[in-house]
DNA sequence: TCTGTGGATTTGTGATCACATTTGTCCATG
DNA sequence: CATGGACAAATGTGATCACAAATCCACAGA
């Protein structure tokens, strides 16, 4: 019938529970937050100015997409992945990714590349200004411009999972070893999209993805 | 008013809105419901003998993990997966299964390939006495028996959310084509466990999956 | 037979509270 | 200086309630 959101005046149409875990699912995968850090429902929900009870049901949502642990006494805090751990995560990328990339190189055009370009190049700024939070959004995006195209709603959906768990270790790796030059395997991605290489196009990304982490090892 | 709050102290019992979770999560995954069944938190919570509030954490949770999908009026159902959906989660199992499979073969045993085949056999019970859910069951059992080996956790959970989501669906597809005969796959996989042949494991199961799906299709 | 319209019922949402348990702090004791 | 125990604060859990929106259903009108 009438699709006007009348909802009450204190909130807008999403619901506070959905706001909250939006925002905090942002801050968790731009690795806002260090590996470790304890959440506390009243605490969040002082945050975002609700009560517990949306606070409660978004920290639920991101523990089961494992952005979150859950201690045995039911507290909530970001996790510190072990390396056996960090590996998995790693080949899982590893697997989806060339994937994505290759369904989205059929209908990837011009316009696509350029936007990754300029994405690209936020990303060289921000690691010139030694900022760890804007270097990983632009990284994620640079990828997600491209598995967009894709068309791959859940292969996307279940990668996005991936990078939420890994999103506070790649702060603590960011800050551990300062890089000084941009990731050299977006390069070769541009490369063979524009070559329209779907094996180089595979390879170039299973390699900047098991790069970019084998670093934290050890 | 309950005044019979009856925590049970000092009693190690699982919170409620865990034991809901489980509970339901066995009944999607073993496909009891079919797909579009809707669910209330009233009605699951008195299914399970809690309030509305451990029902609502444990659907929030399901949700999260794309067992239930949520309505825009936040009701929330078992999924009815579109064929391009089918076909993504296919492609998950496939990229997926086969990297776990070849990380168990060098751990896998000779009890181990024991226990399989005899979850085999239960399995192909199963078919003749035309029992969808203890299918489903097993089939997964026999799947996950192999998987522990690998020793992957992160992996194996990403994909027993696939699993889950797949869970209705899966058992749609039974009832529709009433299968008669056990997967053929199925031996091939112990075949080249016992041959210890990785390329040969690998590509039984990504026939297995492949194959067990593309009947949906259409 | 079909349609839509009104009200009654069902349902999800968010706040609040009681309570058991965990965690933190401080001080006495060895 | 280290250790442990008692007390206070903090925290997750689950029940309950009010409320608005969505859904359902019978019934009148075309």
């Amino acid at each position: 019938m009438n699709e006007a959101q009348t909802r009450q005046a204190t909130l807008a149409n999403p619901p506070a529970h959905d706001r909250v875990y939006r925002g905090m699912r942002l801050q968790i995968m731009h690795g806002e937050l260090l590996p470790g850090q304890a959440l506390t429902l009243r605490g969040i929900g002082k945050q975002f100015g609700v009560s517990m009870t949306p606070a409660r049901e978004a920290l639920r949502r991101l523990t089961a997409e494992g952005a979150l642990t859950l201690s045995a006494s039911g507290r909530v805090a970001t996790p510190e992945l072990s390396n056996d751990r960090i590996e998995e995560l790693a080949q899982i990328r590893a697997l989806l990714e060339p994937e994505l990339a290759s369904r989205a190189l059929r209908r990837a055009h011009l316009a696509l590349i350029d936007r990754m370009e300029s994405i690209n190049e936020a990303n060289a700024r921000a690691i010139r200004l030694q900022n760890p939070v804007e270097y990983i959004r632009t990284n994620l995006e640079f990828h997600r411009t491209l598995y967009l195209r894709a068309q791959s709603p859940a292969i996307l959906g279940l990668l996005e999972t991936v990078w939420l768990q890994l999103g506070p270790t790649m702060r603590a790796l960011y800050t551990r070893l300062r890089r000084t030059t941009a990731p050299p395997h977006h390069r070769l991605i541009l490369e063979a999209l524009r070559a329209g290489d779907d094996a180089a196009l595979r390879l170039a990304l299973r390699t900047d993805v098991t790069q970019g982490l084998r670093h934290l090892q050890g």
